[in-house]
DNA sequence: AGCACGCCGACT
DNA sequence: GTCGGCGTGCTC
């Protein structure tokens, strides 16, 4: 009889559609790992970090190509079998090899081969002799002298960060004995909710949404809260969180990465005593891992972070909500492209607790959804307060005078609000001076070498730079074609409004905020306490301008440029640019004064335009969704694109025509398969892209069509030479 | 992806 | 005579 051996399935961190099978470690112990554990395995020439999927009893692979586990790396998982469900649903919803997947939810120091750190949470305490220290005796060391007083009045201990010195200092303290590290199964359970005073009355609205959710908080349900801006969404969130706090429950906020300011944290902060795990991208590892393992222990009890948070094990799960559920920003870009809005709805069913999706103006799948039953929706059209919708009214640029983008209307209606002591805020989505420097003499553009694509002229800083890959050099003197001094930046962009609102308004102090002027560390906040204090009177910026602030003198807000969004190829251009102005709208008259918005274009009659001003976004989305129907788009239809990108022009191409004979014999009704062709910038830093794009009337038909797809690319010879990756769903068709 | 192996060009 | 270019193949 041969002895009985237990193979290992390991996800192991490789591009690999497959797992990879192991002898199990000679020492299993009594107990063996349970599936979500690390274990470092041999692979090829290395060792990695794997994950162990399962534990079998045999294997399709050779016993002699069979390596042995090196080493099981954690005795409890860092992955708990909730997050391998939703991961391993995941990879295969999105097509993505198992090991990225497992990889891209682990905190990054958990995917290094050291034993993982202790989860306990840390604190300080005093020592015996530390409590009969005279602070007297400290007198010329004042921090230590500080650590003891503040710890003599918390016996139960604080963690490193909240007594805010640095380690140094507890060393010290520690090294005379008087002071000692404590670890703590979890943080001290404190009943903790501390509700401020701040809490306002709920308007009916905000508490029949209040209630609504409330009456299912011990089950799945999907809530859809479409609130208009000032309808006080976050409230109805704050009401909502605090009753699950009290039940000890955690509660996980998602928002887009613009929205997850310091002002954010800090209202959460102080409406809630309890500890919370900010995860946003400005932490280092060691943060981030902490942020996990409170989240994971229990110990934080609110946890707001951006989109990766959503994998963030939670001890206690009582409710998710996801703010701005339309932001595309809740969609990973590259690698494996998620949307961590769907996964969000499917992680709350598995957890049976409910989700709340909030927007001012919801994606038009939510709103699908909701008609067609799957999210219960929630509605609150007022502001809440005394604050007043604010007016719209598009600006007709058609023959008008105009001065770098700003009409004579507009300029005047700023007159009139800076007169009566208003705040101004100008959106314009294009930082830089202009989006083209052309040589008057002979036509020649300045363009990016690695790029189809025209360098943006930054003239304060002498500079072109291409805002598709990141290259920048000096601008030129002479024109390199002809070697005419005469070059004109052609187009308007942020720097060059704010230059031309200086001129027209000398005496008023303008504030720029886009990428360029925020650049640095604390610049951004610096800016947005400016701008909230009213001490800047006239703000202009980018999309960082329109998201979430609160800037409560604002009584004008005009979109300068309405344009660039009504005539685009992406079949979503039009939801965003709504979404924007909504948005920019949205800042105007929150206060008791009234508001005043202004678009600027040159197509006033455009129908969609004239909808969104005169009807609103919920009529405008529901026309956006019956032409969806009629053209069978999305939410009508399921799509996935497949790009491709190489040094040359010809191997993506090539890669994707044999992905599309690859497919053909599969094609059904309703599938359909549209392309190759190239990228609409085709060249981007440097690389040619080429995508095809497949559609089907049903989620179902598309994922059986990529299931048995995708894993025939490795057969294709290109597949090598270029770099193709699949995104389904995709939310930018570029 | 990472890493090794392998076969052809300009260097000490 | 070697260092190193990147094409090809493999990872339990």
């Amino acid at each position: 009889m041969p002895a009985k051996i237990l193979i290992f399935e390991v996800a192991v961190p490789s591009p690999l559609y497959r797992s990879f099978d192991y002898r199990a470690p000679i020492a299993t112990g009594e107990s063996p790992p349970v599936p979500g554990t690390r274990v470092l395995v041999p692979f090829g020439q290395r060792r990695v970090v794997g994950i162990l999927l399962t534990i079998k009893q045999d294997s399709d692979i050779p016993a002699g190509k069979l390596k042995d586990v090196l080493e099981v790396l954690d005795a409890k998982p860092v992955l708990g079998t909730d997050l391998m469900q939703l991961l391993s649903w995941a990879a295969r919803y999105y097509h993505h090899p198992i090991g990225e997947v497992l990889a891209a939810a682990l905190p990054v120091l958990l995917r290094k081969p050291d034993s993982c750190p202790d989860t306990h949470v840390m604190v300080w305490k005093l020592t015996d002799a530390g409590r009969q220290q005279s602070l007297q005796s400290l007198a010329r060391a004042p921090r230590q002298a500080a650590v003891l007083g503040v710890l003599t009045e918390h016996p139960q201990g604080l963690a490193r960060e909240a007594l805010s010195v640095p380690l140094e200092v507890l060393n010290r303290l520690q090294h005379r004995g008087w002071i000692h590290r404590v670890g703590l199964e979890q943080a001290p359970a404190g009943n903790i909710v501390n509700l401020s005073d701040t809490q306002h009355a709920l308007t009916v609205q905000q508490q029949s949404a209040a209630d609504a959710v409330q009456a299912c908080f011990d089950s799945f349900q999907a809530f859809l809260l479409e609130g208009v801006t000032g309808s006080g969404k976050t409230e109805v969130y704050l009401r909502l969180i605090e009753p699950l706090l009290q039940k000890q429950k955690q509660v996980l906020v998602l928002v887009p990465e613009i929205g997850l300011t310091p002002q954010l944290v800090e209202r959460f902060r102080q409406r809630f005593a309890v500890d919370i795990a900010v995860l946003h991208s400005g932490l280092n590892d060691s943060q981030r891992l902490r942020a996990w393992q409170q989240a994971a222990s229990g110990a934080a009890r609110l946890i707001l972070g951006t989109r990766s948070a959503i994998f963030t094990p939670l001890k206690n799960p009582g409710m998710i909500i996801i703010d701005e559920e339309h932001d595309t920003s809740l969609k990973q870009q590259d690698g494996f492209r998620y949307s961590a809005r769907d996964l969000a709805v499917w992680r709350a069913q598995q957890l049976n607790i409910p989700i709340l999706l909030g927007s001012a103006t919801p994606s038009l799948e939510s709103l699908y959804n909701a008609q067609q039953g799957r999210y219960q929706l929630l509605d609150l059209p007022e502001r809440a307060g005394k604050a007043l919708a604010p007016t719209m009214r598009l600006l007709d640029l058609r023959g008008q005078t105009m001065r770098d983008l700003l009409s004579a209307t507009l300029l005047d209606a700023m007159d009139v609000h800076l007169k009566k002591g208003g705040q101004i805020l100008l959106f314009l989505n294009r930082r830089g001076f202009a989006p083209v420097l052309l040589c008057h003499a002979c036509g020649w553009v300045a363009e990016c070498r690695r790029c189809d694509a025209r360098m943006t002229l930054h003239q304060r800083r002498g500079e072109l730079r291409c805002h598709h890959c990141g290259s920048q050099r000096r601008v030129d003197a002479f024109c390199p074609s002809c070697g005419s001094s005469e070059l004109l930046g052609i187009g308007e962009g942020t720097e060059r409004i704010e230059q031309a609102l200086q001129e027209h308004f000398p005496d008023i102090s303008v504030l720029r905020i886009d990428r360029d002027t925020t650049r640095r560390k604390g610049e951004l906040e610096a800016a947005l306490s400016a701008a909230e204090t009213g001490a800047a009177r006239i703000l202009l910026g980018t999309q960082m301008l329109a998201k979430g602030h609160h800037f409560p003198e604002v009584t004008l807000a005009a979109i300068l440029d309405a344009d660039q969004g009504l005539f685009s190829t992406d079949f979503r251009a039009s939801e965003r640019m709504a979404q924007l102005i909504i948005q920019v709208a949205g800042r105007a008259g929150r206060a008791e004064k009234p508001g005043e918005v202004m678009i600027q274009t040159h197509h006033p009659d455009h129908p969609l335009l004239r909808q969104l001003v005169e009807s609103g976004y919920p009529a405008f989305a529901q026309s956006a969704l019956e032409e969806r129907q009629e053209t069978l788009l999305p939410p009508y239809a399921s799509m996935a694109l497949l790009r491709a990108e190489a040094t040359s022009a010809e191997q993506p191409k090539a890669f994707l025509d044999a992905a599309r004979t690859l497919a053909e014999p599969s094609q059904s009704a309703t599938l359909q398969l549209w392309g190759p062709v190239a990228a609409p910038m085709e060249r981007r830093a440097g690389r040619y892209r080429a995508q095809l794009l497949v559609q089907a009337g049903h989620r179902n038909e598309l994922q059986q069509l990529l299931r048995q797809w995708i894993p025939r690319f490795e057969a294709i010879r290109d597949s090598r030479r270029v770099r193709w990756s699949i995104d389904v769903d995709p939310v930018d068709m570029f």
